[in-house]
DNA sequence: CTTGGCACTCTATAATTGCGAGTGCTAAAT
DNA sequence: ATTTAGCACTCGCAATTATAGAGTGCCAAG
C-alpha cells in the first residue's frame, strides 16, 4: 500500500537467483524449492531469506508456483530475461564443429545439404531440426534440354547454377522430333545461358508479343515449351524436419494429445513455415519461447533460429524446435554454428 | 478327459459368432461380451449358449479373456481366421476409386507417384501408408550429357527410360572443356543409349581392359567418368511412409512408450524394409497380423502390404500399417487397388 | 536485512470401498 | 442332447479416503 510501483529493476542477487533457478529447473524439469536454491547457489543464505526474493519475482512475473506447495518455475518472462542477459553461451564442442563440417560435405546437391543440416540439428541438440527450403531467387540458367516423349510429350531438363537440376514433363500441341527439340533447345541456351530465370521468363513473353508473325517453327517451339518451363518460379515454400520423434522423450511433452497436435502442425507446415519466415528478416540468432511465437501449437515449446546464407544473401533459416524447458546455452551456439556451415557449404559451388 | 482330441473343425455356428465377435471389437475396442453377442447376431441364442460356444473358442485360441469378467477378445489366430476365411471384402468406394486415380495422374515424375501412393493410402485409410521405392533393375539409357564444372568436377545428367532424371557430380583427374565432355557424352550416347546400364557398365569395363593403350583421349575421358557415374547401381532400400500421425489416433497405441518404438522403428527403416521385401514374392494382397511379422515393434500393428508392378514386372511394395483391431474389409480393397492404380500409373510411360 | 520456527496448503501415492459387467456352473426346460 | 435361466463368484475400474512430504508465507527474534 505505501509505495505504489514495485522496484522495475532487479537486485544482483535476484537476477543470480532467477538464472540459477532457470538452470536448476532445465536440468530437472521440476519446480525448484528454496532449500534446493540455497543449497545449490554458492550465495550462502538460508532457505527464507530465498523464498522473500521468489516472492519478489513472482510479484514481478518471472517465476510462478504451479500451486502452493510446489517450487518455483519460470515464466515465459522468466525464460526471456534468461536467454537475453543471464545466459552465458557455453561454446560448441569442437567435436560437434568437425561433426556438422564433415556432414555438409561441399559437393553435395543442396537438397542433400539441406537434410544433413536438419539431421545434425536433430542429432546434436536431441530435439527436433528444421531448414527451410533456400529460395531460388536468383537462378542463373546454364543449360536446357528437350527429350521427346510419346503423345505429345517432351521431357524438360533444366540446369540452374552448379548442380541444380530440375526436370519434368510438359505437353505440347503437336509432336516435336528429336532434332527440332535439339534445335529449340540450342536457340534457348545461345539467347539465355547464365540470365536469371526470372528474367528470362520475361524476356520470352516479351519475344512472343513482339515477333508472334515472324516467328518460324523453331522458336515457336522453343516459346512453347519455354513457357511451361519456366513458371516452375512458384516459391517452394517448404521445410525439411528431423528428429521429431526427439519429442517423445520430454516429460511436458509425454502426453499424446499434445504430441497429437503438435505433429500435425509439423505435417501441416503452414504455420512453422510463417513462423520461420518471420525470421529472415533477423540478423542472428532468434528465439521464440513459449507463446510468444504466437501459434497455441507451440505454448510449450521453444524455436530457436538463424538464417542461413551465401555471400551475404539469405536463403533459409534453419532452427532447433524443443520444450520450452530446452538447454538454451547449449542450442543456441549449435544453431548459429550449423547456419554458418551451412551457408559455407551451399556456397562452395564453383 | 474322455475325448484327449478337441474337436478341430469349428461349427458353422461357431465361426459366424467368431465373425461378428472379431467385427464388433473391431468397432468398439473392447472385449466382447455374451449379451451383446446375442443381442448383435440374428441368431436367436440366449447368452448363456454363447458363452458355451465362447468356451470352445476360446479353448481353440481363438479369443481371449484379458481378465475373468471381461467380455473375449479376438487373438491373433483368431484374426488369422477371420481375415483367412470369414471376411468378406467391402467392394471400394466408387468415389475413392476415383480420388486415387486423379492423385495417380500417369504424367506425374515416379518419385511423386510413390509420394501420392502413401498418401493416399494413409488418408483413405486413416491409418499409416509405405509404399517402398520401386527396383530399377531395368533401367535402359536414355541419353547421357555432363557439364563442366570448377575444380575438375563434371555434373553428368543421366536420363533412364521415361522420365528419370538422375544427376551427380563427380571428380575427375583433370579439368575437361565443355566441348571434351559433350565429345565424351556423344561417345556414350551413340554406343549405349537404349541398353540397360547394368550392360553398359559391364561393356564399358570390357572396353577398358581390351583397348587400354588404343584408347583417344576422348574415350578415355568417356571412360574415366562413365566409371563414377554408372556405378549408382546401389540398391536405394527406401520407402516413403506417409500419414504415420494418424496411429496416434488408436486406444491401443495412444500411449508414449509405445509410439516412440514404433516411430523409431518407422524412422530406422530396416525392420520395416526387409518385411515388405519379403511381400514382394506374394502375388496379391499380404497380411501380417501382430506377432506374425517377426518384429516386436509391430507385435500389436497389423500390416496389409501387395506388390505393385509394371508390365508383369514387380517393382515394390506398398502397404498399410494400423493397430491389430482394423477394418481389414476395408482396408484390402483399398490396398489392392492403390497397388493396381499405382502400377499402371507408372506404366503410362511412352 | 537475515534467519529459525511454525502452521498451513496442496499434491501425489497408496489403500479402501462399492459397483457393474461378465463369467462358469448347475439344474431345469425344451 | 441342446438350450436356457439362475446364481455365486471374480475382477477391474472409479470414486473415496487416508497419509506423507514438500514447500510456502508469515512472524518474531537475531
Amino acid at each position: 500500500m505505501s509505495d505504489i510501483t514495485p522496484k522495475k529493476v532487479l537486485s544482483e542477487r535476484a537476477q543470480h537467483l532467477l538464472r540459477v533457478l532457470v538452470q536448476c529447473y532445465i536440468q530437472e524439469g521440476q519446480p525448484v524449492g528454496s532449500r534446493m536454491l540455497s543449497r545449490v547457489t554458492e550465495l550462502e543464505l538460508s532457505p527464507a531469506t530465498i523464498r522473500n526474493v521468489m516472492a519478489d519475482l513472482e510479484e514481478m512475473g518471472f517465476v510462478h508456483s504451479p500451486h502452493t506447495s510446489a517450487g518455483r518455475v519460470p515464466t515465459v518472462q522468466g525464460y526471456r530475461l534468461f536467454v537475453d542477459s543471464l545466459l552465458t553461451v557455453a561454446p560448441l564442442q569442437s567435436a560437434d564443429v568437425a561433426a556438422i563440417k564433415q556432414q555438409l560435405a561441399p559437393d553435395l546437391a543442396p537438397q542433400d545439404l539441406i537434410e544433413s543440416a536438419s539431421n545434425m540439428l536433430s542429432g546434436i541438440s536431441r530435439m527436433a531440426g528444421v531448414v527451410t527450403m533456400p529460395r531460388r531467387e536468383h537462378r542463373a540458367l546454364r543449360q536446357v534440354e528437350f527429350l521427346p516423349l510419346s503423345d505429345n510429350r517432351v521431357l524438360a531438363i533444366l540446369v540452374m547454377n552448379e548442380r541444380e537440376v530440375q526436370n519434368r514433363v510438359i505437353h505440347v500441341g503437336r509432336a516435336y522430333s528429336a532434332a527440332e527439340l535439339q534445335q529449340a533447345a540450342n536457340y534457348l541456351n545461345s539467347e539465355f545461358v547464365g540470365k536469371d530465370i526470372a528474367t528470362v521468363r520475361q524476356k520470352l513473353l516479351q519475344e512472343m508479343h513482339d515477333t508472334r508473325e515472324r516467328m518460324n517453327s523453331m522458336m515457336q517451339a522453343a516459346i512453347e515449351m519455354a513457357e511451361q518451363v519456366f513458371p516452375l518460379e512458384t516459391d517452394n515454400d517448404d521445410y525439411v524436419l528431423a528428429g521429431q520423434n526427439n519429442l517423445m522423450d520430454f516429460a511436458e511433452l509425454s502426453n499424446v494429445d499434445k504430441l497429437r497436435v503438435l505433429f500435425q502442425a509439423f505435417n501441416q507446415k503452414r504455420d512453422l513455415l510463417t513462423l520461420f519466415d518471420q525470421c529472415v528478416r533477423a540478423e542472428g540468432v532468434q528465439i521464440f519461447i513459449g507463446e510468444e511465437s504466437g501459434y497455441k501449437v507451440l505454448d510449450e515449446c521453444s524455436v530457436v533460429t538463424a538464417p542461413y546464407s551465401v555471400n551475404g544473401k539469405i536463403l533459409g533459416v534453419l532452427g532447433v524446435i524443443g520444450p520450452t524447458r530446452m538447454a538454451y546455452e547449449r542450442v543456441i551456439p549449435i544453431v548459429d554454428m550449423t547456419a554458418k556451415l551451412l551457408g559455407a557449404a551451399l556456397n562452395q559451388r564453383g
